[in-house]
DNA sequence: TCGCCTGATAGTTGCC
DNA sequence: GGCAACTATCAGGCGA
């Protein structure tokens, strides 16, 4: 039977089915990850410092970034489209 | 120059690097996840009662692992080698 | 003073009473569920194999309040609500 | 049967059963914590401010002890006994 | 949309 | 001294 209880038993494990295989690619990155960190600490370096590195970088970059769409605010207010902006 | 204070700059900055490109692509599947949800719920499924399926599906997988590690503990309190495990 | 800069100093300052001396009483417990482990090792039971004992009945527990937690999704998402549940 | 496989059964159960007691006590206290910031919340107070605050105090008084002990050590080199000190 | 609350992640501590 | 468990913090999702 592949609708029992009104669900389409199918379709709901395909997007479950889906999701597991995410997941499992994400858990697969993030200890690729940790490796790195572990590589680092075999050459020298500190890894709760670069953590500490890594968070501010990507923090200033989201200060970037709000720095970019107040820009674009700008020039939309000054009726001057922006030019295209990569992703 | 390629070290300043002490530490090999370029080196340290590849590490960095690799582990932003990794975030990357780890955030990019965080979001590749939550698409799959809302089309899930788009197709009339509940999200949250999917994540808590998801959930005690990993839980139920995780129960499996923590057996099998308790029976290695326990062969090796009573002085028995467990057999080779695959990977 | 009781007011420095705009806040209740004494009011603060029982808060924070309040929260060391809960932290205090919860650091005494855990000495004393170490207290238990090195009793235990001391009458010949492997601490570590008991750790993972404790640590799967808790799992076993989490498990059913999550399969409690799921039905009460189910029958909300049905449009029944579940009966009332004691504590 | 009180004795299964070598280990006396009735003694490993009460170990555990004290081990859960403890943790449920443990487990009540940081229920009781979180509800004390709850409180200063609703009160106005920043939690995550005082989070930190508490955490310097523990901190200046770790530092505290050291001095403490170091005293202890150096009135103890001295053939000086220190004097009895409150808990 | 905002605030809350649960789940994910990073840091700390204790064990081997 | 490294590793694993545990705790505390942080962020994203959910409900009002």
């Amino acid at each position: 039977m592949t609708n029992a209880g009104g669900v389409a038993a199918d379709q709901l494990r395909a997007f479950v089915d889906r999701i597991e295989r995410l997941e499992e690619e994400k858990k697969s990155i993030s200890d690729d990850i940790k490796d790195v960190y572990a590589e680092a600490k075999g050459n020298g370096y500190d890894a709760k410092v670069m953590r500490q590195v890594v968070r501010m970088r990507k923090q200033d970059k989201n200060e970037r970034d709000e720095m970019d769409a107040l820009l674009d605010l700008y020039l939309h207010a000054l009726g001057m489209a922006p030019g295209k902006k990569q992703a």
